[in-house]
DNA sequence: ACTATAATTGAATAGGTACTCATGTATTGC
DNA sequence: GCAATACATGAGTACCTATTCAATTATAGT
């Protein structure tokens, strides 16, 4: 866009504004709030280490919450609450086989956008 | 750090049930600690619903702080302050014109991914 | 110089969150 | 039945964070 300072004094944040077409682009591309609130809070699975940890070791194949606390040198309680948190996100689902409760990657999808994350940090 | 008692008691299954095959296959896939740390924060730049809303807008054009302000219905301070967060995260650049300060995603990667997460939540 | 505007910034605060601890539930084996 | 194991869960807590508010900086116009 241009450079040139339009203050074409229309009414805005308080008072003053702003470049109106842009704005007005930006609004007609953005997704409804029940759309942007729900893909802020996918993006929250993947904003905790430890939480992020979980997922890149399912990424591998499944593994029951002792296994993660063991390969996390975490607790079984923090574990347990983690992958609550990712079940009720829809990232993990479970099995249960007698005493134990494997946990899984709900599907590939997951996996491409926790690689892409950390091939951004690992480029930069 | 003997303020906070550490629980190294990872005793639990430890003996028994842990799959020992599959915490190393997840071990030896497992990024450096500084990896995931670094992964998890770049996540978190999305995990805002006000921070990926900017980072929507952004990804049509640059943008002004006022602007920002206005299209979600902010003040400009808390604009200012994510702002902030997105630019030392990398996500976002800025250049200024006037009393002016445009912002505008650092690249088009950043975009891919906020895509792709918004795709994820419409199908789901 | 003075005024107005765009933006930044620090402090304060309210709400969120990730862990620990203690306890509860489900399953297995004796 | 009882004990042990694997996991879940609620409460408590210390830390984190997203906003507001007030003050400040920078730029432009008069």
């Amino acid at each position: 866009m241009s450079a040139t300072p339009r203050t074409e004094a229309v009414e805005c944040c308080e008072e003053h504004v702003v470049h109106t077409a842009a704005v007005d682009l930006a609004r007609s591309a953005m997704p409804d709030e029940e759309i942007t609130s729900a893909a802020s809070d996918f993006f929250k699975a993947f904003s905790d280490k430890t939480r992020l940890r979980i997922l890149t070791a399912l990424a591998q194949e499944e593994l029951c919450v002792c296994d993660i606390a063991a390969l996390l040198g975490m607790s079984q309680s923090a574990i347990s609450h983690q992958l609550r948190f990712l079940k009720q996100a829809r990232l993990v689902k479970s099995r249960k086989s007698g005493k134990t409760v494997y946990y899984a990657l709900c599907d590939d999808h997951i996996q491409v956008i926790l690689a892409q994350g950390i091939a951004h940090v690992q480029e930069g």
